[in-house]
DNA sequence: CAGACCTGTAATGATAATGATTACAGGTTG
DNA sequence: CAACCTGTAATCATTATCATTACAGGTCTG
């Protein structure tokens, strides 16, 4: 199990789009701040993009946040870049042992309140705690 | 990400010790139940085992559970399976970046909130309980 | 408006994790 | 003793991720 490195580096992204707005934030210089490939950088944003949370144009330096940083919550990060579930299940159980066939529902029923009860904590932190805790630590 | 099929094997062969108690269960007859290979299965004993939560007798069959159903939950079947923490982070963030510098101490924060969350979940579910859920519908 | 510079995306390759399978040493049991 | 199991190593196929190259198409500035 593992959720991988797109999250963080979508949080990355955001940050620096927040920190340092108006500025000329290349994928590029992106990613030598995130410490990755500049078309990593791309790709994630694409994904920030395609839910809605940051505008681009394509050809033009950097990207916009699409709303108030207040509005955007760890979750809606969490989304955007991790669309499978998080738990999986053993596929084939034998529907023929009493457990075998009963174990999925069992385990969907958990896996799905963990999985909730995580993505509640992600919901409680915005963006904007994020960035703000930057320019504290940095003060 | 993605937390693999090991978690949901080690539940599947826990219910089968607790449901079946007693009666002969190879590695092979469970593998039957879960639809994985016998070695799979003697692989998870075999951490389940070294967790403490099961005891076996290498060349006799089975293996028993080493202590009362309603004292082994979830989060103790999850933690002798995966030991890997749930999120990971870009690893070579930049340390002449403000935002780089301080990333990693935000994540971790915002990773360790999330995952205790989702194990509490975990910790709230006992194997008593999954192993009932099956006498209950069955009868 | 032309050239330099960017983004968006496809394609390829390296690396790592997982599950399937084969093999076999060593303990158990009737 | 002989059949049967477990514990574990070794291989292989498959899949996901990240790095990298390449390039089409849009932007911007002198």
């Amino acid at each position: 199990m593992r959720i991988g490195n797109r999250f963080s580096i979508a949080v990355h992204i955001l940050s620096l789009l927040g920190t340092f707005e108006g500025e000329d934030q290349t994928s590029e210089w992106m990613a030598g701040s995130i410490g990755v490939n500049p078309v990593i950088v791309r790709n994630v944003i694409g994904m920030l993009r395609r839910a809605g949370l940051v505008t681009t144009q394509q050809g033009a330096k950097g990207a916009h946040i699409a709303r108030p940083l207040k509005k955007i919550t760890l979750l809606d990060v969490f989304r955007a870049v991790e669309t499978e579930d998080l738990f999986s299940s053993h596929p084939r159980p034998n529907p023929n042992c009493p457990v075998g066939a009963q174990i999925q529902t069992t385990l969907e029923d958990i896996y799905g309140r963990s999985q909730a009860a995580m993505e509640a904590e992600l919901k409680a932190t915005t963006l904007d705690k994020v960035v703000k805790s930057f320019k504290v630590k940095a003060a």
